[in-house]
Parts: C-alpha cells; sequence; structure tokens
DNA sequence: GCAAAAGTGTTTAACATACACCCATGG
DNA sequence: CCATGGGTGTATGTTAAACACTTTTGC
C-alpha cells in the first residue's frame, strides 16, 4: 500500500463515498471483485474495490449500486448487499478527506452475465483470500468483509445470495466450509442443514457425473432469514 | 415526527455528520439520552440523539465524542461505543443532505459526574422504550441501536460496559431482562454466567440491605468480548 | 417472627460431535 | 470392474429448560 502521508486537505468538508467488496462463488473458491485504480502519483495501476462518491440525491445503497455497474460491469440482478462499516480515518485516502461506507456484496456466479465473469482491463475476480496490496485502505475493508461473510453464514442464510438455484448437499457444505474455513463433518452438515427447513427438495438429480447421481435442492426462501446453523 | 419535503438541496455535496445512541442502566430501567433540537421551521422544541458534523480533521469517532461532550455534557471516561449504521436516506434531514454514522454507546451510571446525571434543559434522560416521536430519523436509529444492543448483549460481554465496578448476581440478571426484554430463570442464569469465568468474585458482600446480604462481583476483563451467553 | 431477597440441585430433552461403510453411476 | 462422489445411523457427552424450597438478614 502506497505510504499516505499527512497534509492539507484538499477540500473543506468530508466527502462521502461508498466501496463495495462484491463476493461470489464459483470452481470451489470464493471470489472478490476488483478494479483497477490508477491514481498517479498515488496508485499507479494498483487494484481495489469498486466504489465512488454518493450524489446528492441517491442514497449509500443506490451509489453502490451505481458504481458497480459503471466500474466493475455488474448489473444488479440478484445482488444481496448489506452495510458493512463507515471508514473515517483521516489519512485513508490521499488525496483528501474521504469518508467511506462499505458494503458487502454477494451474488451467484450463475447470474452474472459472460461480461460479468470475465476479466477486463479494468475488473476482474481474484480469490478472496489471496492477499495482495489494495488501494486505500481497502486490505482492512476487506478482512472486515470476510469476517463479516463468515459470521453471517454461520447466523443466516446469507449463502444462499451466492448459491445457484439449484445445487447438491455437498455443494452447499463446500461453500459454507470454504466462507467459515472449516471443514465439516459430512453426516452432520446434513442431519442439520435437513432440520432446519431452509431447504426444499427438487424432484429430480444432477446426472453425468461419473458417480452416483446427486438430490438437488433450492433454498426456501430467496429472503436471507436468521438461523442457528453451524 | 415533522414531515420531511422533497426540495432542492441546500448543500452540493452530502455532508457528513455523527449521531450517538447512548445508554445506561439506572434504577431497574435502560435509558437513553436526549438533547433538545431547535431548527425552526423544521423542529420546534423536539428531542434528539446528540451529534453533529465530522470535521476534517477527525474520525466519526472522534466527532461523537466531540458532540456528547459539547452538546449532551457526557466526557468520555468509561465511555463504550460501536459503529452501528450510516443512515443515508435523501430526505433524512430535512435542511439539506446530511449523511449521518450512527452509534451505539454505553455508559455505566457511575462513571457520570453529577452534571452527567441530571437533566437539563437542553439534554435529559428518558427510559429507552418511551415511544415518542424523536427529531430527523432518530427513531429509526433508536430501533437499530436497541436491536443491535439486545443481540450484542446475547453475543458478548457488552453490559459490562453499563455495570458499575461492583454488582450482584441478581443485579446482572436484571440488566439482562432488561436489553433481552425476557425473564430469565434465576438458578439458569447463575449457572450459566458463572460457567463463563466472566465474572470474578469479589470478597465482600452487600450488606445492610434489609434482607441477606449478597456476593459482589466484577467484570474480569475490562474488554468486550464474544460469548456464548443466554 | 416476618418480610425480603439470596442462594442452591435434579431431571429431562435437545443438540453437538465423533466416527466408517455401502451405493449408484460413468467410463 | 473400478474410480468417483452420494448417501446413511448410532453412541456419547454437553447444554438447555423446567421447576421450589431453605437461608440470612433488617426491622
Amino acid at each position: 500500500m502506497p505510504k499516505t502521508r499527512k497534509q492539507k486537505p484538499l477540500l473543506r468538508f468530508a466527502v462521502l463515498a461508498v466501496d463495495a467488496a462484491l463476493f461470489t462463488l464459483h470452481d470451489k473458491q470464493l471470489w472478490v471483485r476488483l478494479i483497477r485504480v490508477h491514481r498517479p502519483p498515488y496508485f499507479r495501476n494498483a487494484w481495489g474495490f469498486p466504489g465512488g462518491l454518493i450524489h446528492p440525491d441517491e442514497t449509500a445503497e443506490d451509489a453502490v449500486h451505481r458504481h458497480l455497474n459503471a466500474k466493475a460491469h455488474i448489473a444488479e440482478s440478484k445482488l444481496y448487499m448489506e452495510q458493512l462499516h463507515a471508514f473515517s480515518a483521516v489519512d485513508r485516502d490521499p488525496r483528501g478527506r474521504v469518508v467511506s461506507v462499505a458494503y458487502l456484496a454477494l451474488t451467484p456466479w450463475d447470474a452474472l452475465s459472460r461480461r460479468e465473469k470475465n476479466d477486463a482491463p479494468d475488473a476482474r475476480w481474484v480469490p478472496a483470500d489471496d492477499t495482495q496490496t489494495l488501494a486505500y485502505d481497502h486490505n482492512e475493508i476487506l478482512t472486515a468483509a470476510l469476517t463479516r461473510l463468515s459470521s453471517r453464514a454461520a447466523s443466516t442464510t446469507i449463502l444462499s445470495a451466492m448459491m445457484p438455484d439449484e445445487f447438491t448437499l455437498t455443494e452447499i457444505e463446500h461453500a459454507y466450509e470454504l466462507v467459515v474455513k472449516k471443514d465439516l463433518d459430512k453426516r452432520n452438515f446434513r442431519k442439520k442443514i435437513l432440520k432446519l427447513k431452509i431447504l426444499a427438495p427438487l424432484s429430480k438429480k444432477r446426472a453425468g457425473e461419473r458417480a452416483r447421481p446427486a438430490a438437488l435442492y433450492r433454498f426456501a426462501s430467496p429472503r436471507v432469514v436468521e438461523i442457528n446453523a453451524l
């Protein structure tokens, strides 16, 4: 991270921005969306979260949607968002005083268009635990987002916001294991998640996988609800 | 709550403020600190949370301390604070675009000076579940603060921030009952809280209460830590 | 001696955890 | 027929919840 220096603020008042840590599950990994940050002399070809200023006539949530669309090429279909934290360290942006309201955002991989899935010169998906240095205080935001994601996974159905419409019990077990970073016992996990009644069984199986076909499920409710999971 | 109207913003950019929902426990009630809000023509002799603008050279936390001191006459001795949520509804302040970062703040009653305890023309303590209409969107902030307080009480030692240095098991049981709004079983509560090892017994009792003297305890750690309480 | 609050144990049900083998399919 | 991942049950320990009487003090 470039060193930030105490300096005369460029702006008389604090400016308000948003940042979004957007995650998705794909190919047995947790991915986060990064965009290129090129702000010489402070950041040259660095990467950070999509975000930007809040307009006078929009809420913070509105601003996140707008910037995700413009900078990260992510439309808001099936996007789940919750506010994470307002980051207000005086020197968090070397250009001046910018307070940022950070959001945790989730989307199923399958809900993304081809353009959204693919990397571009100015936007890409990277593994969420890839410990690269990000622009501004975005490493701090990333840590907060991963911590929140993990704790919400254990107490809500938040993972429903990253799962495809249909999935097997093994797939959702892997999703939990990725997010809470802990191996789970297959039999105990299945007993527990089925007893919670948050999944609805589909009357079909996924065949053609050179192994025994797995039963398919979907989340019973499209909403994120509190549970006592894990 | 005064009706807010869509109107031309007075400011070109969003202005950043903080608000603090400050609670304390006293006399078997949960109290919240309110200050007088007099902003004609929008609010005349209304009440709301202490708060105000963030200066360019201070963090949001700094601003909360400053405004609590100036407006609510609360110094920061033994003040516990955690960020609640940034409220960004476009019309939340009828005077113009103001985004507010709200904080949940707690203090023990005993840590307050006489001036801080007493009501004044511009500041007073009111029962937290007193359903009066507050200025701005402060009823919404109050609801969020009470919900957060209750859920944090069940999963952390956050109530230590409102307890006196020494207290009886009955007193802390009443604190939990007030905050989570649920009656607890005396025997089960004592077994559980003692097994958690978050309390340290003092070698004295509280006598002179025209009943059997009660053993005194303090919190073993001054920090708020995660537990599996209640 | 009586009013008031402190203190104390047991039983039952639910849940968490640990653990290993057979099954259905594709190649 | 074999490699792959799907699917299943039991035993044990821990925790949650329900429940009532005796003790110690001040007045």
